[in-house]
DNA sequence: GATGAATGAGTATTCATTCAT
DNA sequence: CATGAATGAATACTCATTCAT
């Protein structure tokens, strides 16, 4: 009921409906969740949500279509100077920043409602998948540009993204997500720097010493 | 009224609709799925679901209840002599068994259904943490001995078994389950060749050539 | 399931249904009860009830057609040396009689169930007004015969005997039946007892002492 | 938005529902009554109720909550200067009222559904129970005051004051609510009339002449 | 814009009744 | 006789959506 001072009135309604969505739609589903659910986590009526958008799944596009995408962390890759880190301190980095970039509140609900509805929704189900490719992509660019130099050994540098952004997606959302106590003993930190020496140099103990 | 070893004839039915319920649930979730899809997948009517179960909560909690556990790959590693096997046939090994128990026809509806409602059902939660669980702790056991009979490094053995198996589970899920195109293009044994390659010797030229 | 050695086979299992759906339909009344209550409570199946009855309506109507009235108590009064006995003596016995055939087991549960679907059902209506009305017939031919001889007051006897029935009608039923505290304090013999002395004597102070 | 004193739109829809219950249910009791029965007689569509209430027991509940009790009559009671008046006077006065008020329009569908319902529903029950408690109570006082003052004897009040009232009840909800055509030959005064008559000089010959 | 009463099309669930065994 | 699986019609209840205010 109550009206904050500030913002255009309809934009920032808008606004306040769409982040409601998001809210409640990760919390329950698309057919879970119920406009009234939406319209009073969003502190208006339901009727109201009908002004903004055409119905319900109008409303869910719209978290897509109006949010930001995963973004935060992968935008790292496209440093031009990349190249030039090393891969441990690359890694590394991208790791963290991963793993920082879905467990961070803005990113989370997206994250579990693309993962969770992304099986069912046509539409999802490519945003998902672009989401992940643009990930994979500006990974697969780093490892390829550094197999070019001789800094990585030749291995295929889409699969091998795909497999470190797994390992590491797979694990964080079963912490985060669905709350694994097998993995809420572990930090993100541990869990992204053992995903990098694990990736950099394997298990064979003929490797060098890690880190 | 005979009830000897084999099958009631009523047992047949209630399995029958047990089955059209994974089918079902796991294509449009818990709540999107409705007892007339599934007695119509079922080839009963509605009413009759409600002879078996007392409500729609029940029938999905008996599709986890009276369904094998996903085993199928992973009793593989519970072999006496696994230590025995040097780790790059294990791996290999252990990751086609795991790559192709979750694309099996039995278990991916299952899984399908199981990361489709984890994050909104405790029991399902748990039954899902449960299943990786048994699944790392068997890895990360072969992992542990190998370990210490200095066969492989030292690093945590149950995180290296998340991240592994982690590697694995996102990209078939992503795979099979969703569909990504990116993945589509690689086959199971592509994926899991090069996950083992990657977990034994990792990225860094240093270590010995693979296979 | 245990099959009790007596009596011809199918009179006997009538009569067990009959009897379970007077218990089922006196605590749930007649829309309530569910011919699953029923077959359980007779301990046979559902489907049985059908061989013996046409419909859930025909043995409802089967427990008033196939028991025997009220009867019971009432039967004293066409004694016909009944116009013998002193009013006082007469009104007593016949208080308790009415007061403990309302209480007995076997008509309790007759009457829980009339008093609840009379007001619905043509036909318990029928059967409580003449059930009633065979009761204050009674009483009323023994009032009409001893005030003709001058040993009572001249008032309507049949009203007379439809307000001492009633007030013993009530209070029973409100305190067996439903159960009120209030009345629950207090037992049979007293209820009875008052109510023959107030029928008899009056509040009036004038009139001779009671008892 | 106006909650001014008078009525706000939507309590007038509340009120004509929680009405047209009130009929239905006193005419088929709880579980004989739909709720399209309910809706078609208040004139709305059976989904608007629960835009009201809860489920239907919540409306049977508010039936009982927001409805007055059945007060009517036994306001009379309460008069301070009752105690003035004679026995005769008063006692006539109260039964008139009495039985008017059992057949009053507001009150008849009331008393029709909790005699139905109080014997099921522990909550009618109370309600009931509570509400002849009430009725009970002041004419017990009355009662015991003219008792105290030598003008009636002693007798229990309560227990007298529960035979009284029940006599009335019984008979007039024999004759309204159920139909007992014996009872239907006799006119509501009659009914008073003559229990009081026989409250007050019992049957016996020797109290003095009735009015 | 905003409300929330109102609707109608569903959805889960119940249950009297039938019938093959 | 007896069973209990099976059905279909109904019933309680839900919810996206509309719309007068």
């Amino acid at each position: 009921m109550s009206r904050i001072a500030e913002g255009p009135p309809s934009e920032e309604r808008r606004r306040q409906i769409i982040e409601a969505a998001l809210a409640v739609f990760a919390r329950k589903g698309f057919s879970g969740a119920t406009n009234k659910d939406i319209a009073h986590e969003a502190g208006v009526t339901p009727g109201l949500i009908y002004h903004y958008f055409e119905d319900k799944r109008a409303l869910f596009g719209a978290i897509f279509a109006e949010h930001g995408p995963i973004s935060a962390a992968i935008n790292l890759l496209s440093a031009p100077d990349m190249q030039e880190m090393d891969p441990p301190v690359a890694l590394a980095t991208l790791a963290s920043a991963i793993v920082a970039g879905l467990e961070s509140t803005v990113n989370l609900g997206h994250f579990r409602l693309m993962s969770g509805e992304a099986m069912r929704d046509p539409e999802i189900k490519e945003i998902f998948n672009a989401t992940i490719a643009t990930a994979v992509q500006a990974i697969a660019g780093y490892l390829a540009g550094q197999m070019k130099r001789g800094r990585l050994r030749h291995l295929d540098p889409l699969l091998v993204a795909q497999l470190f952004l797994g390992s590491l997606m797979s694990c964080v959302m079963r912490r985060t997500i669905i709350g694994d106590p097998a993995l809420l003993t572990y930090s993100r930190e541990q869990i992204a720097a053992t995903a990098v020496d694990l990736a950099l140099h394997g298990l064979q103990p003929s490797a060098g010493p890690a880190l």
